[in-house]
DNA sequence: AAATTAATTAACCGACCGGTTAGTTAGGAA
DNA sequence: TTCCTAACTAACCGGTCGGTTAATTAATTT
């Protein structure tokens, strides 16, 4: 278990590695609870420091909750600037940025929880443009393209993007209310099952935006 | 504001009409937090009845929950009987689940996120067979039929059941986090603004299962 | 090796929160 | 009218939780 290893870790006087350290049991705890209730007990019960670390290092909760949201947006900025989304066409760029948006998803399965979390508790009070900037615009702008071009059907970017992103993530924050839809004993976090959701996704994706005319016109 | 008309009411000595009053105003504040992280105060403050009446009634906490997840399943089934999904083709039954779906979200913006927190918070715990039976069992069973009668591209009927209730409410639980895509000041829980995610949506998940190759053989 | 400082701990505090209890009140039955 | 009981209130209780404080320990500097 990921809990046991940190909590083996000898507590070492290194400032930056026992802050990791409690953003890593930080992320688990939000996910689970949100910031309203997340326990700091329990946060500091899986990092082998004490609780009055947290207040330390981060000042207070809220201090440690935003720490760990600009952490995963970072790495999500990170990951989508390696990606080339300008010189394909808007098909190809969409297949693109699924497949980093669903890698980035099924490496940390925490983060959409924590999200919707924000939206739904804080009224999405810490989320920042930053954000938006790195899940949503990039969809938008792609869509907007695939419109003009005619690789896409005429439909709402805005109402669409939000939609492709709540395909990319309602999995990962229902799987409990879910489960019994496949055999009993199925491990929906398992790599095999989150890959068929990948795959699933994005096909469903694809299809759910293409112009029916303009592959018509295409394989004619 | 709904919170000052219902403590407004006068505190009738009415057990059906305070329990009733009670769980109207649980039902907002299990929407904001949770089971966990809701306050029995809170609930009772925009009730016009004290505290000490939720446990009266409803015996504890998750009393209280219990009974607010079943009032809401019961609706969500009274509204399904309501739809004959048998006797037409899977393109048209699908939009008439959907059709439904979106008016009962509509109509209970709550209710997504008080599922949701029940995924995120208690695994599930309290997610009973019922809630499977009413969201997730119709949307398979309509895609089964038309993966067979070649309506339908062959998917993967569960995942995609999934995906499709998760554009369904996305939008109902996660609001806070996308308001900046639009002009500010937009309400996007206005009757045009879910109005315009319904109808995107429809033609969304229609687009998204549908064979091309049928489409073709139709119009050919 | 002494002094300095950053990292860490154990014990503690006040506020809050779920739940209880003892007593009150309204209203229907006898 | 009296009685009984279901509905309701005000005050309270014990446990939990975010946060503090004073003292301790490990590195780093001089």
């Amino acid at each position: 278990m990921t809990t046991a290893i940190r909590k083996s870790n000898p507590p070492s006087r290194d400032s930056d590695a026992t802050k990791n350290r409690i953003m890593d049991a930080a992320e688990d705890e939000f996910a689970r609870a949100g910031l309203l209730g997340a326990r700091t007990e329990a946060i500091a019960a899986n990092t082998g420091v004490t609780k009055a670390m947290i207040f330390y290092h981060f000042g207070d909760k809220e201090g440690l909750y935003r720490a760990v949201l600009d952490r995963s947006v970072t790495k999500r900025l990170l990951a989508l600037q390696k990606v080339d989304l300008q010189s394909v066409d808007p098909v190809e760029a969409l297949g693109r940025y699924l497949k980093m948006f669903m890698r980035h998803a099924k490496d940390s399965p925490k983060v959409p929880p924590i999200f919707l979390f924000e939206s739904m508790q804080n009224k999405g009070r810490f989320y920042t443009d930053m954000f938006v900037a790195v899940t949503y615009t990039p969809v938008i702008d792609i869509l907007k393209r695939g419109i003009e071009s005619g690789h896409f059907r005429k439909l709402d970017p805005e109402q669409t993007a939000v939609n492709v992103i709540g395909m990319c993530v309602f999995y990962y924050t229902s799987y409990n209310n879910v489960r019994s839809l496949w055999p009993a004993g199925t491990d929906l976090m398992s790599d095999e099952m989150k890959e068929r959701h990948t795959r699933e996704t994005i096909d469903m994706v694809i299809a759910s935006v293409l112009n029916p005319e303009h592959i018509v016109s295409k394989s004619a």
